[in-house]
DNA sequence: TACGCGTGGGC
DNA sequence: TGCCCAAGCGT
């Protein structure tokens, strides 16, 4: 119930008070400016307040952001996000919510049925780990999502991430949320290059804690605002600089937009992979309701040894029950 | 650290 | 058309 709707937030947004004394050593391929703390610290508090307020005018408006949320909408909403676009999430997210509005309610489900309402949104280990997420929030927080950060980095499909976003946009709490958007606007607009680093590292870690406000109130409104400005405006392709609030500062614009260096950004292959195999297997069993007969799985692929691998792989996650007689389901237990 | 893990839309 | 991308996590 503590989800912060539209506060004020143009009170204090002190002065960033950096841990470390400066990131010495920047990363190998040189990316990172030597930037000392203080100097972070005066361009955070210089980027604060037009980025809150571009948020104020332009934020969209998300179930998960409503006050009615909660904690557990903002908890299922990150789990479905968590490399799903929102439009995809939408629908999903609805009927989650009306279907097992506390996480006990979840939690009393067969776990199979987390994953067939989980749909086509993908990754379907999500839905399982937000099940167990929700099984371990009934046995060992009462029902109740949980603020502490330790406490959610503990349960199951929540990482660093995950973590932060929800102590910071369910409960207002002070967390420095690193997701790839945020990333890019910082990559951007502090480091000055096109794109942050495949992996992330500890300096964007430091960056990002060196940034953000004193004050709690601000920092989780700067958390969900530097956020939204790269899913928005700060984009991957096609980035919006006119309608960006901080372009006149922005040191990737001021270096003229240079192209990006450096070891080329990861990118998946997924035709004639596992994962695909996978998603066809698991596609014929969300659809039917009850035990599948192995032939009707067999006609997914045509190549048995990667089909029987993919086949195994369900099974080993925990997304698929293998019964007698060469049939299968969702998980019931 | 790098990789495996789904799915669909935009260009 | 392929390729790139989308609020990561676990190992």
């Amino acid at each position: 119930m503590t989800a912060p709707t539209k506060p004020s937030h143009t009170g204090s947004a002190g002065p960033a008070s950096a841990d470390a004394p400066a990131p010495a050593t920047s990363p190998a391929s040189a990316s990172a400016p030597a930037e000392t703390a203080a100097e972070t610290a005066v361009s955070g508090a210089l980027l604060h307040s037009p980025v809150i307020d571009w948020f104020d005018e332009h934020a969209r408006d998300l179930p998960w952001r409503r006050p009615e949320a909660g904690a557990w909408g903002v908890m299922v909403s990150e789990f479905m996000l968590q490399q799903t676009p929102v439009n995809r999430v939408l629908p999903v997210y609805e009927q989650w919510l009306a279907r097992w509005p506390r996480p006990a309610d979840l939690a009393a489900e067969a776990p199979g049925e987390a994953v067939r309402a989980w749909g086509r949104l993908g990754y379907p280990r999500r839905a399982l780990r937000l099940h167990g997420a929700a099984a371990a929030i009934t046995e060992r927080h009462g029902g109740d999502v949980p603020s502490d950060h330790a406490q959610l980095l503990a349960l199951p499909g929540i990482g660093e991430y995950t973590a932060a976003a929800v102590a910071s946009f369910a409960y207002g709490r002070r967390h420095a949320v690193l997701d790839t958007n945020v990333r890019r606007v910082f990559a951007r607009a502090v480091t000055g290059v096109r794109f942050p680093p495949n992996a992330t590292t500890a300096a964007e870690r430091r960056l990002a804690r060196a940034l953000l406000p004193d004050d709690e109130r601000t920092a989780a409104r700067w958390a969900a605002a530097s956020m939204e400005l790269g899913a928005l405006v700060c984009t991957a392709k096609n980035e919006s600089c006119h309608r960006c609030p901080i372009a006149a500062r922005c040191a990737w614009q001021l270096a003229g937009k240079p192209e990006h260096e450096g070891p080329p950004r990861r990118t998946q292959t997924y035709a004639g992979t596992d994962r695909q195999v996978r998603g066809r297997l698991l596609a014929v069993l969300r659809e039917a309701h009850g035990p599948v007969a192995q032939a009707a799985l067999d006609r997914v692929w045509h190549e048995p040894v990667q089909r029987a691998r993919a086949l195994d792989g369900l099974v080993a996650d925990g997304l698929v029950e293998p019964l007698a007689g060469g049939r299968y389901r969702l998980p019931l237990t």
